[in-house]
DNA sequence: ATTATAAACAGACTGCAGTCTAGTTAACAA
DNA sequence: TTGTTAACTAGACTGCAGTCTGTTTATAAT
C-alpha cells in the first residue's frame, strides 16, 4: 500500500501484526484462551514489543471498540432533520446495540464490561460513553425543546437513565445465555421508558 | 462459643477462620490488594485449605453475597397486604440498593459483576437473580392482576426489563467514582419505567 | 564520522490465582 | 486393633499477564 510516506516508522507495521493476529486468535478460540505469549509467537515478535504497543491484553479489543464512535456520531447525523426526537433516539439505541452484537460481538463486549470494572484508567470505554451520554443528551435536550418531554427532570438526569438503561441491558445479555438479539432484548425497556418520559405529570 | 456439638468438623473452623479473616483483609486493604497467600498466612493455613473450602478469591465476597437472598424475602414479606403493587416495587427496589450499597460496598459490589462476566459457572449471582427475578416477578403479576399494567407485554418480559434496569444502574454506579448514593442514582429511571408501565396504550 | 537519544525489540523475571500431589487426621467398620 | 475411606491440610508447582533490564536500530545534533 501507499509507502514511501516519510519514515513510517517500523513500529506500527509491527503494532498491526499484533493487533491482526489477536484479532483473529481471539475470533477463533476466544478471548481468555489466547495468550499474549500465542500471540507474540505467532506474529514473530516479543513481549517487549507486545507491551510497547499496548497497555494490556484487552487494549487490542479497546481498540477495536474505537470504531464504535465514529458509528455513533454516523447514526447519529444521518437522521433528517424533521424527525421526532423520540423516534431519534429509539432507531439510535437500536442501530448501536445492533452493531455492537453484529460488529463486536459478545466476547469482545464482555471484555470491555468486564475490564471496565477492574482497571483504574480503563481511558477509552468512559471515554466512548461520554461521547455517547452527549448524542444521548443532545436529541433529549431537543426533544425538550419541543416540549415532549413531559417530566421535570433535567435533560442530564434523563440522559443518565437512558444510559443505565443500555449498560443493564448490555450487561443482562453479557452474563446470559439466549439466541435473543441483543435489539429485540432491549426493545421492551427502550419504549416504556420513552413512554415514562413523554408522560405528562 | 457452644461447642460440643456432635463431630464439630474441624473444617467449618477453618473455613471460618479464613473467611472473617479475609473480609476484614479486604476491607481494609481493598479487594485487589490483598492475596490469597496472605489470607492463609495471616490465617495460619494453607493454600489447599483455602481451596478446599473456596473455589476462587472472589467466592469469600459471594458467599457474603448469600445475605442477599434472605433480604429481598425479608423485604418482600414485609409488605402490607393491601399495598399497591407498583409501590411495593418502587419501595423493594429502593430498600435493595441501599442494602447492596451500605452492607455490601462497591468493592464487593464490582467483584461479583465481574466475575459473573468472567466465570462460566458463578452458580451465585445467577441464582440470586434469579429469586430477585422472581420476586419482580410476583410483585409485577399482582400489579397485572389488578390491572394496573396499561401494556400488553408479558410479565416475564416485563420482569427482564425491570432487571435490566436495576443492573444497569448498579453497573454504572461501579464504573463511576461518584459521591451520590446508589437509591438516589436509581430513583428517576425506577419511576419513570414505573410511570412508562402504568401507562395506557 | 561521532555521539546522544529515544523508540522498538527481546526475553528473563515477578506476582499471583489457582492446581496437584502427597501427607495427616478423624470417623467408622471388621 | 487394624484397615479403609474421605475430609482436611501443606506447600511446591503451573500458567499467564504484566514488568524490568538490557540491546538494537533509526534519527537528529555536533
Amino acid at each position: 500500500m501507499l509507502e514511501s510516506k516519510k519514515k513510517q516508522r517500523r513500529g506500527e507495521v509491527t503494532r498491526d501484526k499484533i493487533l491482526k493476529t489477536a484479532l483473529k486468535l481471539f475470533s477463533q478460540k476466544g478471548y481468555d484462551k489466547v495468550t499474549v505469549d500465542e500471540i507474540v509467537k505467532k506474529t514473530g515478535t516479543s513481549k517487549g514489543s507486545f507491551y510497547q504497543h499496548f497497555s494490556a491484553k484487552s487494549d487490542i479489543f479497546l481498540e477495536r471498540f474505537t470504531e464504535v464512535d465514529n458509528y455513533y456520531l454516523e447514526v447519529f447525523h444521518s437522521f433528517p432533520k424533521d424527525m421526532d426526537p423520540f423516534e431519534k433516539l429509539f432507531i439510535f439505541t437500536q442501530k448501536l446495540l445492533h452493531f455492537l452484537e453484529v460488529e463486536m460481538g459478545k466476547d469482545l463486549m464482555k471484555v470491555i464490561y468486564s475490564s471496565a470494572l477492574n482497571s483504574k484508567e480503563h481511558t477509552y470505554f468512559l471515554n466512548s460513553n461520554r461521547s455517547l451520554f452527549q448524542i444521548i443528551f443532545t436529541l433529549l435536550e431537543e426533544a425538550n425543546d419541543q416540549g415532549s418531554i413531559g417530566t421535570d427532570q433535567s435533560v442530564e438526569v434523563i440522559s443518565t437513565m437512558v444510559t443505565q438503561s443500555l449498560m443493564g441491558i448490555i450487561y443482562h445479555w453479557g452474563i446470559h445465555d439466549t439466541d435473543q438479539s441483543l435489539e429485540s432484548l432491549s426493545m421492551p425497556l427502550i419504549k416504556t421508558i420513552i413512554k415514562g418520559l413523554k408522560m405528562k405529570n
